[in-house]
DNA sequence: AAGATTTATACGCAATCGCGTCTATATTTA
DNA sequence: TAAATATAGACGCGATTGCGTATAAATCTT
C-alpha cells in the first residue's frame, strides 16, 4: 500500500474519504463517533480550506489514524492529483 | 531522525515549531512568506484546536513539507508526549 | 425502475476565525 | 544586565465555522 501523501485539503479530504469507505463506514458513521455533524464531514472530505484543526484530528482519531510531517519528496505521485 | 508523529493539535504545533526554528526562520518570517499574521503563526504552533486547515497547509508549504496519513502505529513516542 | 441509503447543501445561531495593528512578555545576544 | 529580538496576547472587524435541523441530490440495492 502506497503512502498516503497530503499537500492540499483537497489531497487530505480525498484520503480520508478514501479511507472511511474502505472501514465500510458512512459519513453519519464516522459524525457519531466524533460528534461532528454528517455535513461537516462532508465538507472535510471535500477539502474545504477552512476547516478546523480540531475537525480533523477527531476524524483522524475517529479512523485510528496519525499525521507524519515529513519534507516534501520531490516529484510524488501527490503532484499529479494537484494539477487539474 | 525520528518521525514526526501527531495525534493531536499540540503535537502538529510543535513539530511545526520545531521545524521552523530548525530553519531559522522567525515566526513573522514564516507569516511573510504565506500571509499569515505572525500571531496566527503563534497561535499553530500553540495547537490551538480551532485553527484552519489552509493556515495549517500554508505554514507546511512554506516550509516545504507534507502530511503522511497512516494507520496508528501502537505504542508511539507519540503517545508519551500525549499525556502532559 | 423503484426504493432505500448516503451525501451535499441550506437555514439561523453563537462562537471564533484570521486580519490589521499594537503592546506586554519572554527569550536571545552583545 | 542592558539592549535587541521574538513570541504571546489583546482590540474591533467582517467572514465563516460547526451545531442543530432539514431537505435536495446523488448513489447504491433489490
Amino acid at each position: 500500500m502506497t503512502d498516503q501523501i497530503a499537500r492540499s485539503e483537497k489531497q487530505l479530504g480525498a484520503i480520508l474519504r478514501r479511507i472511511r469507505k474502505q472501514a465500510n463506514l458512512t459519513q453519519s458513521d464516522l459524525g457519531d463517533q466524533t460528534h461532528l455533524r454528517q455535513g461537516t464531514v462532508s465538507r472535510l472530505e471535500a477539502g474545504e480550506p477552512a476547516i478546523q484543526l480540531r475537525t480533523l484530528m477527531a476524524a483522524l482519531s475517529a479512523l485510528n489514524l496519525e499525521l507524519v510531517v515529513r519534507p516534501r519528496s520531490k516529484g510524488s505521485a501527490a503532484d499529479i492529483e494537484d494539477l487539474f
